[in-house]
DNA sequence: TGCGTTATGTGTGGTGGCGTACAGACAGGC
DNA sequence: GCCTGTCTGTACGCCACCACACATAACGCA
């Protein structure tokens, strides 16, 4: 382990769990290579691994009988993929696919699961963070009910965005498309529009955002919603997230 | 206590819980009527609560700041309301509000949680139904991006029969259309096609679903799905539910 | 240098759903 | 009986997005 990038604890979830008592899995890590496209797993999977993003980007999307995908929620640095795991299902809800290339870590799913079971910090901070992933799901629902593409456009650089450094973003509009769940072409008129707005500048797969905060105005409210819930759940602190009972019964109990 | 509808196994995770060893709790769920309307909860409410609805049906609905309403989810005899406050957030992320008027029970939050960090079957059972729901709101999210007000409303009227006994749904036009996030009149629209087709009749907010299974041919694939993950979800028995650490240390997980 | 591949821009016509407006139809209260 | 509020059906113009079809442009590699 030498820098950032390397480094488990530039996954928030993992740096939050560093300083616990209990971290005997934390050398288990495994750091891999999240390479554009690839599939951690698929809907329907049994999971063998969670994964903790630290620069990779993950989606998680829906594929329609038909075809037709959409993105019901993403992840990155803050987060981890795999939740079916430890919310007790036996297969994965959605697939899983890098939609930003980088690094992440993976983790036994039996690892996981055994300190899930404690019921300590580690539990108490995957619910937390699954509450999360609730609120983005659900505020996906609704904002592909209601929202234009445009504005849904901007919801999603900004959401890339926090998710990495710097303000490139690396992918095409075919992607972006399918994420979104419509069709190329609307993507193309919308970023056209954010481009001759001058809130970014667009050139065969690289994005870089010129004016975060005209993307911030222009994008619906979902943005902000999604992004102070997650402030909200992951913020408090470790301390908190130990169990309550576990100060006067034994950690792991019935 | 006397009928099924006043007893508290008329909810299916109550019932699935009713014969383990936890039930000191059992006697605390208290009766309530749950009138047309009436809000359990607001976006942002810290929950005193926990409702299993038993003949109630109750939706989990989203108000954007224009106003604009969707559902995000819908709860009856298999669920509970109120997830948040086990999944550790301050708040709930989502307005709940009887869709359908009936009966049901609450538990207060204090004595849920007691139980839920015993990491025993309660615990167990409530993140698997939680999953069930993650599914559910996800899904959502797929359909409103790609299929018709035509297929949603067989969905929602096979969801929502699911949730009663008998055929015949108690629902406004208005009120349906607020739950799928769109106008009365594309309801009409769609009810009244349904209506020409022979499989509903309908009558000043009195549905009669005249043919299931062509409701079920003309509905999207979400209805399948989410039915049946919830059945994957909540079949495993409360045996399978209880915390394997209890039994002793290294019995982890499949 | 040239050619295939990938990425982006544009155009035309069709459709689903929206906003608005209004008309009939039924129920319940007086 | 009548009246009022609620529920449902219909119509018109509009816009966002779709499906399909192509054109253009840049890159990558032989």
């Amino acid at each position: 382990m030498k820098k950032t990038t390397s480094d488990p604890r530039s996954n928030d979830l993992i740096a939050a769990l560093w300083d616990t008592e209990e971290h005997s899995w934390l050398p288990q890590l495994e750091a891999i290579d999240m390479p554009l496209g690839e599939v951690l797993f698929d809907s329907g999977d049994t999971l063998k691994y969670v994964y903790f993003p630290t620069t990779a980007v993950i989606s998680l999307m829906y594929v329609l009988e038909s075809g037709a995908t959409a993105e019901t929620a993403v992840v990155g640095h803050e987060g981890v993929v795999g939740i079916s795991l430890f919310m007790g299902g036996e297969s994965a809800l959605n697939s899983a696919e890098v939609r930003i290339a980088g690094n992440g870590y993976r983790l036994k799913a039996d690892t996981l699961m055994e300190e899930f079971q404690r019921c300590g910090a580690v539990q108490h901070l995957l619910l937390r963070y699954t509450q999360a992933l609730l609120a983005q799901m659900s505020q996906t629902a609704v904002c592909n009910r209601h929202h234009t593409v445009d504005q849904q456009l901007c919801r999603f650089l900004l959401q890339s965005l926090d998710r990495l450094q710097g303000n490139e973003i690396a992918m095409t509009q075919e992607l972006i498309a399918n994420s979104l769940g419509v069709r190329r072409e609307g993507v193309t008129a919308a970023a056209t529009g954010l481009q001759k707005a001058g809130l970014i500048r667009y050139a065969r797969g690289q994005i870089s955002v010129l004016d975060r905060e005209g993307l911030e105005e222009r994008s619906c409210e979902c943005y902000a919603v999604v992004r102070d819930k997650y402030e909200e759940v992951l913020s408090g602190t470790v301390d908190d997230a130990v169990c309550p009972l576990k100060a006067d019964a034994p950690a792991a109990q019935r």
